[in-house]
DNA sequence: CAAACTCCTGAACATGCGTTCAACCCCCGC
DNA sequence: GCGGGGGTTGAACGCATGTTCAGGAGTTTG
């Protein structure tokens, strides 16, 4: 449309997350590029108030910057959303594989609480979960496939029971855990733990959970009722 | 501040959420008050894109009015918000008694979609669950404490097994149960199942959910050594 | 018929928004 | 020293927003 050489237009330039010589002692708050404090302050504050209700000058006075150069960065609004879902699930995506070297695959969000260095990476996550975006939603989808994997893995070392369909169960499962995430304010006020930290600070979220999904909640014979119910309906195509 | 007579200053004009003689056979769009008619577009917008992405003009527009009509009925866009928060809150607490005198009281949120007739109301709950609103979370408060009565009955019929934490349990399940309907649209995506419709459509959702709830998905053992190990940290103040 | 009342509109206001652009600073190679 | 270019600013633009307000239907009451 316009002449303009378009400054923004690569979303990542070349994995330069972080240039070589951070040190993390100093609490240094200019040493990072204004690419990446933007960013970052974009996080906090989408994270604080949602997408929509948070102006760009609010972002730029956090990353103090002028609204201007927030543009030059990554040309529109929309598009500094686009980057802030890039860099978050891809902190999240090296979380996890760091987690999994660990040897921790249990839970798969349990692991992504260690991420929470920097911008609250966890916290932006809990807020666009629930607004729409693909590069989200491709990320919720990894989550799943990845949690088929190690419920794969958990069943084999006895850690987890069988499934009837172990994707269904690592869909149900990796809702939960994420929906939970989203509700950490509710589940903060119920209970005082919050999700976005780390959640063993006091058992009260835990424990029950950790319960709920050992022992079971329903009598088993739910379950055969239920299942057996809907398989009949498959059969008859329509169940009426 | 000002010498105007706020004409919104009401919440809510003595319990008229609905003049009696209104039949649900007839489709008739213009036969309600218009600040019934704001409210439900409030609802069905806000429900969709959000309530900081929505505009007073898009509402007013939605109920076929003009945008000062709006602001005459409830002084402000937050005022309006604050409506359709106690609008909805009526209305689950309603489906929810209706649902309990039936006798279906085992799901707190599946007895709910039955309120799915006029707004949509889920798909507005499932929005504003995660936008804090004082309303919402005294709703959910509520919700916690009947899920505490319910398992006790429960428990008594035997088709709910034990649990050494009944209150922490019944947030634990109120959580994953209103978390899911919050991600109504991954699950969606994920399934084909969409929770805030009946989602008896499709086993999907449902039947590796009564599976996880009623088979359990951890080793027992587990449960016994996380219990354990929080008890320990719990009497030792700081298990270190 | 007119006055009064309620419901409602349409234009207008101020404000804040996302975005644009010309100019500036500062560092680097020549 | 000097030109040039990327990083950055600050003022400005057009626009959409939430809200105000004077008054226009339409019906009821005197």
């Amino acid at each position: 449309m316009r002449s303009t050489p378009a400054p923004g237009s690569a979303d990542l330039p070349a994995g330069s997350t972080e240039p070589p010589g951070v040190a993390a002692a100093s609490t240094a708050r200019s040493d990072r590029t204004a690419r990446a404090r933007i960013r970052d302050a974009a996080i906090t504050r989408f994270a604080a108030d949602g997408v929509a209700a948070t102006s760009i000058r609010a972002i730029a006075a956090e990353a103090d910057v002028s609204p201007g150069l927030v543009i030059h960065h990554f040309g529109s609004k929309d598009g500094l959303r686009a980057a802030c879902d890039a860099h978050v699930a891809a902190r999240i995506r090296q979380a996890k594989q760091q987690a999994v070297a660990a040897g921790a695959a249990l839970d798969p969000i349990g692991a992504l609480r260690a991420a929470s260095q920097g911008p609250p990476v966890l916290r932006y996550l809990a807020r666009t979960l629930a607004e729409a975006s693909p590069q989200v939603a491709a990320l919720v989808d990894e989550l799943v496939d990845d949690a088929v994997a190690y419920q794969a893995d958990g069943v084999r070392t006895g850690m987890l029971t069988e499934s009837d369909d172990p994707r269904g169960r690592a869909v149900v499962l990796t809702m939960w855990s994420l929906g939970a995430l989203v509700l950490h304010e509710h589940v903060a006020r119920l209970t005082g733990v919050d999700l976005t930290e780390d959640p063993a600070t006091s058992g009260a979220w835990v424990v029950p959970a950790t319960e709920a999904l050992a022992r079971g909640v329903l009598a088993e014979e739910i379950y055969d009722r239920v299942r057996d119910g809907f398989a009949a309906e498959e059969d008859g195509h329509d169940g009426r």
